[in-house]
DNA sequence: ACAGAACAAGTCCTCAGACAACCTGACAGG
DNA sequence: CCTGTCAGGTTGTCTGAGGACTTGTTCTGT
């Protein structure tokens, strides 16, 4: 009779939430369509009408289902927008440190030309952090370095962008620590990649693009053709 | 005596579940601590215990709260990662279009690197698509024309970057047709841009990077400056 | 015949109570 | 100190009830 049987391993309400949510992703339940009612639900399942509620709001909360009271539940699409931290961290680290690359060099050229009093203090302030943590172990440095790219992109003045280097530092950090050590890259060179570094912001302080664009490709381009070697 | 008072405007459960975000949110529960158990709060609030599960079972589902049998509920997150489609809506058009032109200006030079047969046979369609287009609707014609573009993001075979892409297309369609409707640019002229777009996808055909680049700077910057004009 | 009001069925929303399953900390005994 | 037991509290689940709302139908007046 129950369709779930008499397993109950898990928590009842994920596993009608599962149970729901194939029904969704597979076509059982078009989008638009109304689902049956609560009491239907819960007798087909084999659970109880709260279990049931809570199945169909965690997936309301999700997106996919929107209940109108004393209509119905409704489908309202048949897939969850996967978010990027998980999409990145599925995705390879070269391919996420290529996009990096395609953000920051534009957005080093953007830098450069609006820049503002404050940005150049918090590019010198980053700068010196950054030479500052090649005393200390390697994630303190890498975090360090992100911070300084972070200031570039902040300088650029575009919100989207700033976001969309937030998102991509985290997937980028472990990436990078594993490089540092990999290669060994600070055992006689411990801030690596400080003259390439100091030429990007001082492009970016003089104002000039070109400088800054090209700076910023030759650092992370160094970088990716490692990266692609481990 | 009920902290939600007499009003009932809104559903009780959304009510209950902006209560416990804000108390989450403002730092009242720092992450890591165990909020009141289920009765407690259904008395604070002054609403029923499966108002509370399900207000509790939202958050949850948000990767605010985790409940534990037997042992409570618990904060694990202060603040929910908004989604990017939620985060370009609310951003202003120019910023979005801006971050899209750095992307496509690079993804076009890439592009012309990385471009298989396929990718070529791909362009030419989507090209002749976007000509054809000209003679429907602006919305008809501006799906056509990110179609072409998505083409040139795709031949540069990345996944990450087509994902990117993909987010901040539909973000993109309704400023696109709003502008074409507001400068009337396809009046005299229905397949607007051709000339360019011709441009561009020739230079990813022939393999030449800078040519790419460039065309697709040229094409985009003039559209933003469009947008900031508007 | 048509338009609008009143009705009825179905649905979600909320509550209250009960019991089961489970976790945690205290406590006694080794 | 370590360990097993136990009691209290918490979440998980079910059930029954009534309220609120939507929708389609029926009825009424013109």
């Amino acid at each position: 009779m129950s369709s779930l049987g008499p397993l109950r391993p898990s928590p009842l309400v994920e596993q009608a939430t599962n149970h729901l949510r194939e029904q969704i992703t597979e076509g059982h339940w078009p989008v638009g369509t109304r689902i049956p009612g609560e009491t239907t639900l819960a007798r087909t399942l084999g659970v109880g009408r709260s279990t049931v509620r809570e199945a169909v709001r965690t997936l309301a909360t999700l997106g996919l289902l929107q209940s109108r009271q004393g209509a119905g539940v409704f489908v309202i699409a048949d897939r969850v927008t996967e978010d990027w931290p998980t999409r990145l961290r599925r995705a390879a680290v070269t391919d996420v440190y290529e996009v990096r690359m395609l953000i920051e060099v534009q957005a080093a050229r953007l830098a450069a030309r609006r820049r503002t009093d404050e940005d150049l203090i918090a590019l010198d302030a980053a700068l010196a952090a950054r030479r500052a943590a090649g005393a200390g172990g390697d994630a303190e440095f890498v975090d360090a370095d992100i911070a300084l790219h972070r200031a570039v992109v902040a300088a650029a003045h575009n919100p989207v962008l700033t976001d969309l280097f937030g998102e991509f530092a985290p997937a980028l950090r472990q990436g990078l620590i594993d490089l540092v050590e990999l290669f060994g890259l600070r055992r006689e060179d411990p801030d690596h990649g400080d003259a390439t570094h100091d030429a990007l912001v001082r492009a970016v302080v003089a104002g000039d693009a070109e400088s800054a664009g090209r700076a910023a490709q030759a650092e992370l381009e160094s970088t990716l053709a490692r990266l692609r070697a481990a």
